[in-house]
RNA sequence: GGAAGAAUGGCUGAGCGGUCGAAAGCGGCGGUCUUGAAAACCGUUGAUGUGAGAGCAUCCUGGGGUUCGAAUCCCUAUUCUUCCGCCA
């Protein structure tokens, strides 16, 4: 949510840089009914005064012996006109609300405007990974090392579902371990999350209501349903919704491993087979929680994070600054970290690292102490794969296979897959 | 799944229709004392909106209702506790 006083002081700016996300948007009404619901708040909050003030004096009154019948009469009438006018406002900040919850978060000023196109790549590690044999795709490597069953996948439940078997399965919990233990190391708390989620999560995070039709739904989608995560993002930015936090209890540092369930309609299904885009995926996920002078810092923390995990296994990837149109709703700006994927000759997103500044502690109403002001502060949240599996395994299979068909595994992996150096074909 | 009880400020906890934004204690902050600290004592200490300010309004889990007036009564949702049942 933005800063309505923002809104209110400055809607043209405002109205600028959302229109750099693409998102047309014109305040004339909304400030027009902004201004009368207040007007009708002053209003209310007048009657109300009299009401208070004649409430009163009915046992003063009594106590004196005179007749209240008149005064709680006259009161009756003015709890009436307060009733109309409170109806009136109740319309109106319902109207307001869903128009704030609606827009999404100002993208920073140094973003360009525009969608994917105006990605800029800003740096890279490695490079493309040069073969003297025909190098497989990642779907032949599984499919004959045995490490993905896609038809029992789809058979079990459907199109976008696999099965991670065999040496395939050990190597997707030989990451999911190792992004874990170098979380640790950097002082994160691990935590395992409930996969299915209130609505207002949804709501916090800035996800809902816009896109609550692209999340699976345990029951008919309603307020009181559940819905499975898409993100531990939307977890984890959660956790301390409604609360107040002690400004020395900042930053808190949080990385959740769980699968992600999206639903995908709609998607690039048809060009993306294998595991690049899926119904489940597995992914762990970091989230900090921060005062807002600090949030830059650590925004670079997380994306320097998110990097340094994908350079120890030793692959090739570039880093690109999205566009402000090409950042979710959510987001001031994002980096993406893509990998190398050489069957399909491009890069895809293996972490997306974002910060949301204070728009997702405004709406889940998240805030701190600020020890020196004594004020109630809105807290920074920011967020960033570390990282998500299934681009990273196919990636890491196709960079590191050998002319035998066979699968170097990096050194970084071989502690959580019992030593293991190569994965080769099965004899059997 | 059934039954009963509970939800109050940073925390514990009193209040059960009018002077309650809410006793008391703890914690926090300021002070006295002390070389310093602790203890003791004194004072102070919620948030939001609006207003230049005095003030006014709102907030006792969320939502709705009764009433001139609700922390207090009623309905409802959520969560917690206890008991019973079922079960990995």
């Amino acid at each position: 949510m933005l800063d309505i006083n923002l809104i209110r002081q400055n809607p043209d700016y405002v109205a600028k840089s959302l229109a750099k996300k693409g998102y047309e948007v014109d305040f004339a009404d909304f400030l027009t009914k902004e201004a009368k619901k207040r007007e009708i708040m002053g209003e209310v909050e007048k009657l109300k005064a009299t009401r208070n003030a004649n409430s009163a004096l009915v046992p003063q009154y009594k106590k004196e012996g005179k007749d209240v019948a008149e005064l709680i009469a006259a009161t009756k009438a003015i709890g009436e006109e307060i009733a109309a006018k409170d109806k009136a406002i109740a319309e109106l900040d319902k109207e307001l609300t869903d128009f704030m919850l609606s827009l999404p978060n100002m993208p920073d000023d140094d973003l360009l405007p525009g969608e994917k196109e105006n990605n800029k790549v800003i740096r890279t590690f490695g490079e493309k990974p040069k073969f003297d044999f025909k190098p497989k795709s990642h779907i032949e490597l599984c499919e004959e090392l045995g490490l993905i069953d896609y038809e029992r996948g789809a058979k079990l439940a459907g199109n976008g579902s696999w099965i991670y078997r065999g040496m395939g399965a050990r190597l997707e919990w030989a990451l999911i371990n190792y992004f874990i233990d170098e979380h640790l190391a950097d002082g994160y708390e691990f935590v395992l999350l409930p996969h299915m989620l209130n609505y207002e999560c949804g709501l916090g995070a800035g996800q809902f209501p816009k896109f609550s039709d692209d999340v699976y739904w345990i029951d008919n989608k309603s307020e009181t349903s559940k819905f499975l995560l898409p993100t531990a993002e939307t977890a984890l930015v959660n956790m301390y919704r409604g609360e107040v936090l002690k400004e020395s209890d900042l930053p808190k540092k949080f990385a959740g491993y769980t699968p992600c369930y999206r639903r995908e309609a709609g998607s690039y299904r048809s060009e993306e087979r294998g595991m690049i885009r899926g119904h489940q995926f597995n992914k762990v996920e970091m989230v900090q929680y921060t005062k807002p002078a600090d949030s830059d810092k650590a925004f670079e923390e997380l994306v320097g994070k998110a990097e340094r995990l994908v350079q120890k296994l030793g692959l090739h990837y570039q880093v690109s600054k999205l566009a402000a149109g090409d950042c979710s709703a959510s987001m001031c700006r994002t980096y993406d970290i893509e990998i190398w994927i050489p069957s399909m000759g491009i890069y895809k997103e293996v972490s997306s690292a974002s910060n949301a500044r204070d728009y997702q502690a405004r709406r889940n109403n998240t805030r701190y102490r600020n020890e020196e002001t004594k004020k109630l502060e809105y807290v920074h949240t920011l967020n960033a794969s570390g990282l998500a599996t299934s681009r990273l395994f196919p990636a890491l299979l196709e960079q590191c296979q050998n002319a035998d068909g066979s699968i170097t595994i990096p050194e970084a992996l071989r502690k959580y897959m019992g030593g293991i150096e190569r994965i080769e074909k099965p004899t059997k």
